[in-house]
DNA sequence: CAGTGAGCGAGCTTCCGCTTGACTT
């Protein structure tokens, strides 16, 4: 017999299990295993807010490995993240797989470090009730918000729109950005900048700053002109010289959304393809005699916290490499967010040894790039102040004053491995730069005197990663949503992305605008913080959870009654996209409508025309096979790809984007393939014989592509097993396969069709004859089962209607009348 | 590669937070 731990991520259980030892078995849990059912509230509001848990589907797999797991062990370890979530992971299991108190206990790691692990697992605790009871009052409220907010913008506004705690503020925030800037009034302003030189040829420039009363500002081209004028032609004079000295210190090391802002300043890399990369970097990389190694701590964290091994690592490597005086002596430590849950580390190398320039040849090109960007911001917040000798010298002439500053390093400090990056690029340049040596009366001349226009500037739209930061400074989402809470916002089409800018759509304005009418409390950027307040109460032991849900609840359904009221037969219009495309049914220009299938273009003229077509963009590529256009298209999964505009005539389709330029042998157009090995960039000829082919970008080189298309291949063939096994499994209870094969003929949505054909009991005409066919495939045992889930549904249906019958009888006053309509009834 | 959007009303859509993995011309 074993002891078994569990832990959340596969990658922890695989140090961990290092750690510990062969008496030990560790097991990933995957995050949470039991949690509120998808398809209904499951929250009995009447009594107390009574939760109603299931295991999550989809995890069977993994739920049946842990039962069988405890099974073979005598003593269960929940080592779970020692956060809100990692207490009610660990209370999930022990409720889900009924574990005793004499052979379970709760353990917690700050970091994964052996001594932490160590000490963690020789003092075990009881689970601590009142930090779960903090994450179901959050979860619970979640589900209420969620599940009472998006249908009744089903009813107001449209179908399958949604509402939630966090993504209604994440939009609002977006919607009032937009506001703003339409609101902004620019106002005009002129800046003179006066070229100079010394006696001795050294040139620098000075803005106009003011006059002998101080600071001035040049409103218009008349009051620019005036000072232009009045120094054009006369001698500059050196006045007033300030120097000084400044210090710059370091950027704390990252947490997850520093890091999501800073690749996407950086590096130019959208938040989701910043975490995927940096899961690459933390679950390991093959490092040729180093082997498999995890090369970052977790990325998913709110903590600057560093463990003691690491500073003291860093602190060796900076005296190693920089020199004494590029460390600042003791390690230095950062102060984290009051709301941060504190499980993990800040994001840091593992080993601060491994260099990126050395193991580059290990990584792909963007893996590097991020990793080296963790470690230099780490090392950098490692090490010594930069200090920077400052100049700020008054230039006058005829009473007017010009400035020039600029700074020379005295010690570049951190400076030497990392710089934060700005969002501001007109901020890093004002920065100054070195000025020629000049005394205080020194005479100067001006070669050129240039007065120059501008106007302010509204404030700029979010990218993803500046509105991440937004949330984060405001306590919304958490670091393991940001990247998708922002998928969602776009997925339902209330926020759109220009280049990195984040615009509103009118549905997302119009949602919006109900919501903050509506529901003021919840749409509150101030929403979450108090929510968070009330949650440390109860993690205190001082609030009781249910009592925080009866305090809120109150209040919303006060709101949705309201609600309800207000809008009361009424619908919210959102006017749909007009676009350029011609109805040639009648004429009028297509609007873009969005359905169950996702959004396509209809006839305005509906009902009367009732032309519909999927939207396509037009690439200005003509077909290689027979010439006619080729058209951008998005699959069903979401991925774009390119086909010929004649479908199914012509099945010409590819992945590679068509290009402008047409194939100098044949004249077809050309199209840029990504080689997905090598990661070789093509021009190709597509057009059947031709071969002709134009490179744009050298590709990896040969061992690396051989490594990986030999990596690719064993996952393919591994995939290829796996489908293989699950095939074989099916053919012994083929039923599920010929279901499929049944409802994929129906429509080509399964998920869908899956669960509605077959097994409706009553259908549409229009869907009559797919459903038959579907049921006449079912076997004589389902055919059986769904017979009596017909007569059930039937029986229920009836019984409904009896039911509704008996309490209208009983509502009504006199029973002549009664007796009267429930006549009429039965006559019709 | 079929379809979607109104209404008579069949069933459906939806939350936040914890995890990892999956495509395919």
């Amino acid at each position: 017999m074993s002891k078994l731990v569990i832990v959340e991520s596969p990658a922890k259980a695989k140090t961990i299990g290092k750690y510990l030892g062969s008496d030990y078995v560790v097991k990933a849990s995957m995050g949470h295993l039991r949690d509120l059912p998808k398809k209904k509230m499951s929250i009995d509001i009447e009594h107390d807010f009574q939760p109603e848990y299931v295991p999550i589907e989809g995890k069977d797999k993994i739920i049946k490995e842990i039962r069988s797991e405890i099974r073979k062990s005598d003593f269960v370890y929940l080592a779970t993240d020692p956060d809100r979530e990692g207490e009610a992971i660990s209370w999930h299991i022990k409720e889900l797989f009924k574990l005793k108190d004499k052979n379970s206990r709760r353990v917690t790691f700050n970091e994964i470090t052996k001594q932490a692990v160590r000490s963690g697992i020789e003092n075990p605790r009881d689970i601590d009730i009142d930090l779960v009871n903090a994450q179901q009052a959050r979860r619970i409220l979640d589900r209420i918000v969620g599940y009472q907010l998006s249908p009744f913008l089903w009813r107001k506004v449209k179908r399958g729109l949604s509402a939630g705690r966090v993504q209604s503020v994440a939009t609002r925030l977006v919607v009032d950005r937009e506001n703003e800037i339409r609101a902004f009034v620019p106002e005009e302003y002129w800046s003179i900048e006066a070229l100079l030189q010394t006696a001795d040829g050294g040139k620098f420039s000075a803005r106009y700053y003011g006059d002998a009363n101080g600071k001035a500002e040049l409103k218009n081209e008349e009051q620019a002109m005036h000072v232009v004028n009045a120094v054009t032609g006369k001698p500059f004079t050196v006045g007033n010289i300030k120097r000084g000295k400044k210090k710059r210190t370091a950027a704390p090391p990252f947490i997850t959304s520093t890091l999501q802002q800073e690749a996407s300043r950086k590096l130019n890399m959208t938040p989701r393809r910043t975490m995927s990369i940096a899961q690459e970097l933390y679950e390991g990389i093959e490092l040729g005699e180093y082997g498999l190694t995890g090369l970052i701590t977790y990325m998913r964290t709110d903590s600057l916290r560093l463990a003691d091994e690491a500073t003291a690592a860093a602190a060796g490597f900076i005296r190693g490499r920089y020199g004494e005086e590029y460390y600042p002596g003791k390690p230095r430590v950062f102060k984290t967010k009051g709301n941060a849950q504190d499980a993990h580390e800040a994001i840091r190398p593992s080993n601060v040894q491994l260099l990126p320039e050395e193991i580059r040849k290990y990584l792909t090109p963007d893996q590097f790039k991020l990793y080296r960007l963790i470690w230099s911001r780490f090392v950098a917040c490692q090490m010594a102040d930069a200090i920077l000798d400052t100049v700020s010298a008054d230039i006058v002439c005829e009473g007017q004053v010009f400035r020039a500053s600029g700074h020379t390093v005295a010690f570049p400090g951190f400076t030497a491995v990392y710089e934060e990056g700005t969002d501001d690029e007109k901020k890093q340049d004002s920065a100054g730069k070195p000025l020629p040596r000049f005394d205080q009366g020194d005479k100067l001349t001006a070669e050129k005197i240039e007065p120059s226009q501008h106007f302010t500037q509204p404030p700029a739209r979010y990218t993803e990663a500046s509105l991440i930061r937004a949330m984060e400074e405001r306590g919304i989402g958490r670091p393991s949503t940001y990247a998708p809470t922002i998928s969602t916002i776009i997925d339902r089409d209330y926020v759109t992305k220009e280049n990195k800018a984040l615009r509103p759509t009118p549905l997302g304005e119009g949602v919006t605008g109900l919501l903050v009418d509506e529901f003021k409390s919840v749409a509150d950027y101030e929403f979450t913080a108090n929510m968070e307040h009330e949650l440390d109460e109860v993690e205190a032991g001082k609030l009781n959870y249910i009592q925080l849900l009866h305090n809120f609840y109150d209040g919303f359904e006060a709101a949705l009654k309201q609600a309800e009221i207000d809008l009361e037969g009424k619908r919210i219009k959102i006017q749909d996209e007009v676009t350029d495309v011609i109805c040639e049914k009648c004429g009028r220009n297509m609007v873009i409508k969005s359905g169950r299938f996702g959004k396509f273009l209809a006839c305005p003229g509906f009902p009367e025309c009732t032309n519909t077509k999927p939207i396509t963009e037009d690439t200005g590529a003509a077909c290689p096979v027979c010439g006619a256009k080729v058209v951008k298209k998005k699959s069903a999964r979401g991925y774009v790809y390119y086909s010929c505009d004649t479908y199914p005539t012509c099945q010409f389709m590819t992945w590679d984007k068509p290009l402008k330029t047409k194939c100098p042998n044949c004249d077809s157009s050309l199209f840029r393939h990504t080689d997905r090995d090598s990661k070789e960039v093509t021009d190709v000829c597509l057009r059947e014989g031709c071969g002709y082919k134009e490179l744009v970008k050298e590709g990896l080189p040969p061992e690396e592509t051989e490594k990986r298309r030999k990596m690719r291949e064993a996952r393919a063939a591994k995939a290829a097993e796996r489908a293989a096994a699950k095939e074989a499994a099916e053919k012994n209870g083929e039923t599920e396969e010929k279901v499929k094969k049944a409802t994929k003929k129906a429509t080509t949505k399964k998920s869908t069709a899956k669960k509605t054909l077959p097994w409706m009991t009553k259908t549409t005409n229009k869907f009559k004859k797919l459903k038959d066919e579907a049921v006449q495939e079912l076997t004589a045992k389902q055919q059986e089962q769904y017979a009596k889930a017909l007569a059930k549904y039937e029986a229920e249906k009836a019984a409904e209607k009896a039911k509704k019958a008996a309490e209208k009888k009983a509502a009504a006053k006199k029973p002549a009348a009664k007796k009267k309509t429930t006549a009429k009834e039965s006559a019709e």
